[in-house]
DNA sequence: AATATTTTTTAAAAAATTATTAATATAGAA
DNA sequence: TTCTATATTAATAATTTTTTAAAAAATATT
C-alpha cells in the first residue's frame, strides 16, 4: 500500500504546522485546512484515510464537519477537544468520531491514537468491505453507492442505502427491529419502528419487482426483517 | 424469560438505595455492594446481566474491579464517574467497561444506558448462538427463525418459534405445562393451558408429517409435552 | 362399559403488528 | 433566499398472530 493520507483541520496554524510535521515524519501524506468549509472541500479532493479535527473551528464547527463527513464516508475521524470538556468529547463520539484526544496533548499520544484507529479501520475493511455485494439479481455497489436491479441502476437515498447494506451484510438472518434501528438511526431510536417501516417500504418500491410480495426483504412479524439471497435461474 | 439481574456497586449508600429502587421499579432483580471486595464476592454469587460500578470505591477501586470482572466474564459493565473527569471515563473504557455515566446523573439517563447496553449484549448472543438445532428430519434454523422439515422450509410465528426452541432445548424430557407457560407466556400465565394447547396444535400442523399422530411433539396427559429426537433411517 | 377428564380441532373475534399513503418538516444545493 | 430531495410524522388500511370459546376426540377412572 502507498502512504496513508491524513487530513488535519485546525484554525490555530501553530498547532496545525506541528501536527503536520509529526505526521509527515511518521510517513503520512498530509493535507490541511483551517476552516470547516475548507475542510469539507479538501476532504472531497484528498480522500484521506484519517481526519484529525479540532472541535473549535470558524464557520462550521468540528462537530458539524464530523457529521457531514460521516454522512458520506466511513473514514476514521479523531477529534481534538479542550481538556476537561467531556461534553465535547461525548458529542464528538455521538457525531460519529472514532476517538479523541484532549488538548494540550503529547505528540506521541496523538500518533498512537491515529495508528490505533487506522489499525481498527483496516481490520474492519478487510473483513467486511468488498466493494460489491450480489444477491440474486440485485447488485449493491458500495463505492458508487447505488444498486443495480435487473441491470437497471437505481438511486437510493442515504438511509435507504445504509438500510440495504446493513441487511445485505446479514443475509439470511432475521435482523431484529431494534438492531437495525440501532445501526442506522442510532441507539436512541431503537424504539422507532415506524421510521424503519416507512424506509423498508420505500426501499421495496425501488428494489422489488412486486413490492407487495417482496422477494428480497421479507418481514418477520414481531421480530424484524431479513434479506434473502434469492436464487435466480439463468 | 425471567427478570434481568443487576449488580450495583457504590459506597455512598444514598446513591446506592436510589439506583436500587429505580432498577427494581424497572423490573430488575438487584444485588448490591459497597466495597470493591464485596463487589467481587457478590458478582460471583449473583451472576448478573449488568454491573453498575462507581469508580471511587474503598479497598479496591472501580477500575480494578472492572478489570478483574472482565478477566472472567463478558458481562455488561457501566461505570459511574465524577463529572468532568474525562480521564476516569477513558480509563474505565480501557479497563473494559461498556459505557459510563457522569455524576450527577438523571435516573432516566442511567436506565437508558443500562437498557442500551443490555440490548447490545442480547443482540450479540443471538448472533453467536449456534444457528441450527437438528432433531431427526427436523432442522430449526435460529438465524432465519424457521424450521426445515424434510427439506421444506416453514415459517413460524413468534410464539410457535419460542415454543419449539424451548422444547428443543429440552429434548427427550417431559416439560410440564406450567414450565412451558412460564417460559413462553410469562409466569402469570402458568394457568392458561388452553393457550399452550392451541399453540402446540398449530405447531404440529407445521412440523409433523401426520399432525394427528405426532412424531416429534408427544403429549404426556396430565403433565406436559415432550419433544423427541426421532431416529431416521437413511 | 359408563363417566369424567383431558386433549385436540375448529372457527370466530380480538389484538397486535405491518404496510401504505399523504402531509409536514428539515437539510442541503443552486 | 428558494428549490429540491429526503426524512419524519401521523392517520388509516391491511395483514398476521393470538386469544377465546365450543364441539369433537381421545384418554383415564370408576
Amino acid at each position: 500500500m502507498s502512504k496513508p493520507v491524513a487530513l488535519v483541520v485546525d484554525d490555530e496554524t501553530n498547532i496545525l504546522r506541528f501536527i503536520r510535521a509529526n505526521l509527515i515524519a511518521s510517513g503520512f501524506e498530509v493535507f490541511s485546512a483551517t476552516t470547516g468549509t475548507e475542510a469539507l472541500e479538501v476532504f472531497e479532493s484528498s480522500n484521506p484515510d484519517v481526519v484529525i479535527l479540532d472541535i473549535m473551528l470558524p464557520e462550521i464547527d468540528g462537530l458539524e464537519v464530523c457529521r457531514r463527513i460521516r454522512n458520506v464516508s466511513d473514514v476514521s475521524i479523531i477529534m481534538i477537544t479542550a481538556k476537561d470538556d467531556i461534553q465535547d468529547a461525548v458529542e464528538g463520539l455521538n457525531a460519529g468520531a472514532d476517538d479523541y484526544v484532549t488538548k494540550p496533548f503529547a505528540v506521541e499520544e496523538l500518533l498512537a491514537r491515529v495508528n490505533a484507529v487506522l489499525r481498527r479501520a483496516k481490520s474492519n475493511t478487510t473483513q467486511t468491505q468488498t466493494d460489491k455485494i450480489k444477491l440474486g439479481n440485485l447488485q449493491i455497489d458500495l463505492a458508487q453507492r447505488q444498486v443495480v436491479v435487473n441491470g437497471k441502476a437505481t438511486h437510493l437515498t442515504p438511509t435507504e442505502f445504509k438500510l440495504l447494506t446493513y441487511l445485505a451484510n446479514n443475509v439470511d438472518r432475521v435482523v431484529p427491529h431494534e438492531e437495525i434501528l440501532d445501526a442506522i438511526w442510532g441507539e436512541e431510536y431503537w424504539d422507532c419502528t415506524h421510521y424503519l417501516r416507512v424506509s423498508v417500504g420505500r426501499l421495496r418500491q425501488k428494489i422489488e419487482t412486486d413490492p407487495g410480495n417482496p422477494e428480497y426483504i421479507v418481514t418477520c412479524s414481531g421480530v424484524g426483517y431479513m434479506i434473502r439471497n434469492v436464487k435466480v435461474n439463468n
